[in-house]
RNA sequence: GUGCCCGUAGCUCAACCGGAUAGAGCACUGCCCUUCUAAGGCAGGGGUUACAGGUUCGAUUCCUGUCGGGCACACCA
């Protein structure tokens, strides 16, 4: 039996031996897409309507010669134009059918592709500094991060997945001072709070902690509080540590974890900003004015140059951030991914200026980016707005308590990056029946229900051949779009593609279990439509798994 | 004012980097459990794809402009 199940790539290759045949001087590319119609066949093919014009003939007058040349293969049924000119390509039912032995065969492995060839990709993600706790923001990071490394991972990348701490700005400072007023016993409705000031509570528990003299664990170190209020190197230390556990954790509990933690202030003790500066001053786009060292960012597509050096002698941001992406480079890492909330992105183009001035063949376009629209949040009908010094703020753990961690995943990683979304907790809490990844979830369940009740069970002998009706071939063909939609998803960095396939594979099978009868008397036919739903809840199963979401066995 | 993202059914979102009659869910109406999980399925109504032009065989998709929403435009991070 051939086993071509990439019809695809192996339709193109056809039609590619029919246009050097029909037209071997035509440039044109060559899309074989899948129709919308059932009527228009499994696939089709709009060569002919774009070469009507530099051949100067009809379109259907085309099409009729690329089918006479199309080369003979044992997976096309059949062939028909159609339309304007398109040519409708329907696959024998025998070549879909293979896809369910594939799958149980393949198992987990199913939908993994070797497209990254395993070549270095390094993901930066989350990336939350460490000044409280993660918020519904970070969530949406972590989410749509991890995902994103599932899916290139699944491609064949060899991913690392890393975090960086600003550990070493203003930012910290404000968070010693926040946390030292605490400990003298001074709050945030005190006149004397300073205007930028983090009023939280958690702040509180900080200060709390660190007078109790409690040691907290974060990165492979023991952190104790000293207790002492007027020790703001001591207060800094703990906090830091504090929150970092804070974070830890709870990055735990969503089922993210990394494989590197970079810190701003690791930059600035190993020399590398010092360095990184040093490097820029002797590109020569640098300059002097009004007692600042400027980066002449203007040079490289920037509508006005950067400070650098600030008059008190301290460095903007962006100069860590320079020295930490050019160290990305430096560890090899000739792609590199960053997904960040798109509050972020006006530092896209200071980063890549300064890495292009330092000229040591780093590509204009790099590093790429993933930057996540806002997200609003829902309560009683209400926007809850996000302030971290305000202390108002959705938490990532308020929302794996109250909504759990499979829904939340899913809700945060189910949306285009590029889309703002809105988060009702009401909605994903109260009515949880309403979310998709219940959904889903439940079409995997309902398998395993079944097949449970027919163990042990050998698919091998199945006669897939049996599986001919409307459902099943509906489900035959998501079965078989799998591994397309995983590299698709690695290609356009858009994870959220999982999870619209994940919807429209369970719609096909619930709609197979409504209309068929597993559990029949004729025993080829049981194994033949149990083998389907096993191979459709291993799919399930694999995709949940890129989104990090549960496939549990019941519900 | 400048840059980036978005605008599709009442609501939340699809439409495979230009394709054929723009699809789901929620909500609304009516059906389907003495047999494998009804957290499911079937049927019905609901649209000038924000608006106006342009590009071409063909536009929700690309280009220009207008309107509307979000984010960012520091010697803050």
């Amino acid at each position: 039996m051939s086993a071509v199940l990439n019809f695809k790539s192996h339709l193109a290759h056809l039609f590619a031996e029919a246009l050097r045949v029909v037209a071997p001087e035509a440039e044109v590319a060559i899309l074989i897409e899948r129709p919308k119609q059932a009527s228009h066949g499994d696939y089709a093919c709009n060569l002919a309507m774009q070469l009507a014009k530099p051949l100067r003939q009809s379109p259907r007058n085309i099409a009729q010669a690329l089918i006479a040349a199309l080369p003979a293969s044992d997976v096309i049924q059949k062939v028909e134009i159609a339309g304007a000119g398109f040519i409708n390509v329907f696959i024998t039912t025998a070549a879909k059918q293979a896809v369910v032995k594939t799958v149980l065969q393949a198992e987990s492995e199913y939908g993994r592709g070797k497209v990254g060839a395993g070549r270095k990709v390094q993901v930066e993600f989350v990336s939350a500094n460490p000044t409280g706790p993660l918020h519904i923001g970070h969530g949406r990071g972590a989410a749509v991060g991890d995902c994103l490394c599932n899916v290139l991972a699944a491609s064949g990348w060899d991913v690392t997945r890393e975090f960086y701490y600003n550990d070493a700005g203003a930012q910290i400072d404000n968070l010693r001072s926040s946390v030292q007023l605490r400990c003298q016993g001074i709050t945030p409705d005190d006149p004397s709070w300073p205007e930028n000031g983090y009023r939280g509570d958690y702040i509180a528990d900080v200060a709390r902690s660190y007078m109790a003299q409690e040691t907290v664990e974060a990165d492979d170190q023991h952190i104790t509080g000293k207790g002492d209020v007027h020790d703001d190197e001591a207060i800094r230390h703990f906090a830091v540590a504090y929150l970092r556990r804070e974070q830890d954790q709870d990055l735990r509990a969503f089922r993210v974890g990394f494989d590197v933690f970079s810190l701003e202030s690791a930059l600035y003790s190993e020399g590398k900003v010092a360095a990184t500066v040093e490097n820029l001053i002797a590109s020569g786009h640098t300059y002097e004015q009004d007692d600042a060292l400027w980066l002449r960012t203007t040079d490289f597509g920037d509508d006005k140059d950067r400070v650098m050096r600030k008059t008190d002698g301290g460095f903007t941001y962006f100069v860590p951030d320079v020295a930490y992406h050019l160290d990305k480079w430096q560890r090899g890492f000739t792609r590199v991914i960053n997904e960040q909330g798109a509050d972020h992105h006006s530092t896209i183009t200071r980063v890549r200026a300064g890495l292009q001035a330092l000229n040591v063949g780093i590509p204009k376009g790099w590093p790429d980016y993933v930057l996540h629209q806002m997200v609003t949040v829902l309560r009683n009908g209400q926007e809850v707005k996000i302030s971290k010094r305000a202390g108002s703020y959705v938490t990532l753990r308020d929302l794996i308590d109250e909504v759990g961690c499979d829904a939340t995943r899913y809700f945060l990683a189910a949306r285009s990056p590029d889309s703002q979304l809105v988060f009702d907790i009401d909605l994903a809490t109260s009515k949880s029946n309403e979310n998709p990844v219940y959904y889903i979830q439940y079409a995997h369940a309902r398998i395993q229900t079944v097949l449970k009740q027919c163990e042990p069970l050998v698919f091998g002998d199945a006669n897939v051949g049996l599986l001919d009706s409307e459902e099943e071939k509906a489900v035959l063909q998501q079965l078989i779009d799998y591994p397309e939609v995983v590299e698709t998803a690695a290609h356009d960095l858009a994870p959220h593609l999982i999870a619209f396939y994940l919807k429209d594979l369970a719609a096909d099978f619930h709609r197979y279990y409504n209309a068929t009868r597993f559990l029949v008397d004729d025993e080829a036919i049981k194994l033949a439509r149990l083998s389907l739903c096993a191979a459709t809840a291993q799919v399930i199963h694999n995709g949940l798994g890129l989104l990090g979401v549960n496939a549990p066995d019941t519900m």
